[in-house]
DNA sequence: GCGACTAAATGGTCATACCATTGACATTAC
DNA sequence: GTAATGTCAATGGTATGACCATTTAGTCGC
């Protein structure tokens, strides 16, 4: 030991280096991160879940069966699936037949984190409204231009529920949430889908402690609904896109009053 | 154990109920979902962070801690703290002083999130680039309503690195991300400006594969940039809004080659 | 056939031990 | 004195092994 020890001093010391190349093998050695076990089988399995060699529905190898492959404790592996879980990537049932299936991740995943970042960070529904503006413009003249017939009927349907809840003030909201999130999935973009999904859900779930939608607003809404809808049925992007913001904008300014205060989830 | 068996047969049996109340209590009960204990503590936890009564920086007690007085094991507890750290609300150090200390989800977890359903799900870089032309003039109306002197000065400042980068081809794609999210951080809202860092982030890396940045489209691109700038220090909502989308469009047409494909990182 | 029981496979939890990392503190060398 | 060095304690990281809980396939009995 000893022994090792001196001949460590010795390899360090540059008496004894080629005069022509005085320096060093100069280190150039930066910070090194040691990742944790269970991290390094997290990112193993998450590339092939993302790349789709595992594919969604896929069931992984049981935990025990992961343990062998990869030599690490089952602790390990579980905190490994735990991250992956948590990432939205899987999901685990117990029992025979058990273990955990790939998932790929789903708009609710997305929706979740949006919510924990609008919780954490304290934003205002004024924020919220804001983003919404900024974004569903752009989402109603995307529907106008790719929606399909069916797509189109599903939106009118629940035009239709909307009016028809006019009187019940919990069912005309949630319908509500389903009219924003249709005329997304029209727009025939995934991204765009899950941000107006979050937003709207959280949205509804910041304004739904206090009741503003009176009955004036309640027909303002539909009315509005019914002009945005026969934009997209006309394949007219810019009134589509013009229409929603107006829409919006009407909207927001009915919800003022609340606005200040940062959104309070559940 | 037979008695207690029994017993409960006899006390499902209706016959003694009173006759005046026939029906059973009416059990009501939906499926009834069983928590994992490391889940109910990481709930607990995240409760406490994002409503602040554990602040940013504040250290949670240490492992063994957690379990003495939750009195579960220290793999639960475990699990529990991972759940947090892959949701962003934790970080952990090893070593004496080390721990666990509460974190606000930063621009970096979402947009972590925001990757993690682009490339599973396989979003295209067209549609990554509908988002951004969705979203960007709205921040730069935002931005020219809502900036700082000191958010222009540097907004200035960046601006003119990516004219000293105009030879430099990585740092002129780096700056101009920079760009980007200092846009977005003059708009005043946290929650467009990750969408925005995500955004960015994620086409500057699918786009970094191929060199689409042509001397001639970076000439153009610093024309644009100076003219949005303008807008904003003029405080023109409305230029800054339309000048970012025609900005973005020829960017868009520029990578039309390009954006066939989904979006492919590291 | 059909119900009830059993067995097996799987995730969930616990207890314990030990390793690895980090920094405070004491010790030593100069 | 002070800077290098060594020691030790606190904390997270990992491994083992056992047992519990849940769920389903299969089997037995009627």
């Amino acid at each position: 030991m000893v022994f090792l020890y001196n001949a460590f001093i010795m390899s360090s010391d540059p008496s004894h280096l080629d005069a022509q190349n005085p320096l060093p093998p100069a280190p150039k050695l930066g910070l090194i991160h040691v990742p944790k076990s269970s991290e390094v089988l997290a990112s193993q399995l998450r590339v092939h879940i993302l790349d789709g060699a595992i594919a969604d529905g896929d069931a992984l190898p049981a935990e025990r069966d992961l343990v062998v492959q990869t030599g690490l404790s089952r602790g390990s592996v579980r905190e490994a699936l735990r991250i992956l879980h948590t990432e939205g990537l899987i999901t685990t049932r117990s029992g025979r037949l058990g273990g955990s299936v790939a998932r790929r991740p789903g708009d609710d995943a997305l929706a979740r984190y949006i919510g924990l970042f609008v919780q954490g960070r304290g934003i205002s529904l004024m924020s919220l409204l804001q983003v919404r503006e900024a974004i569903e413009p752009s989402i109603a003249a995307l529907a106008a231009l790719n929606r399909t017939q069916e797509e189109l009927a599903e939106l009118a349907a629940i035009t239709r529920r909307i009016e028809d809840a006019y009187e019940n003030l919990p069912l005309y909201l949630t319908e509500n949430v389903n009219w924003h999130v249709a005329i997304a999935s029209a727009s025939h973009n995934a991204l765009l889908k899950a941000f107006i999904t979050a937003i709207s859900g959280l949205v509804f779930k910041a304004s739904a402690i206090d009741n503003f939608a009176s009955e004036e607003v309640r027909t303002l809404v539909i009315k509005a609904h019914r002009r945005i809808l026969q934009a997209i049925v006309d394949r007219d992007a810019d009134a589509a896109s013009r229409r929603m913001a107006r829409h919006l904008q009407a909207l927001t300014k009915q919800m003022r009053a609340f606005v200040s205060a940062p959104v309070v989830l559940r």
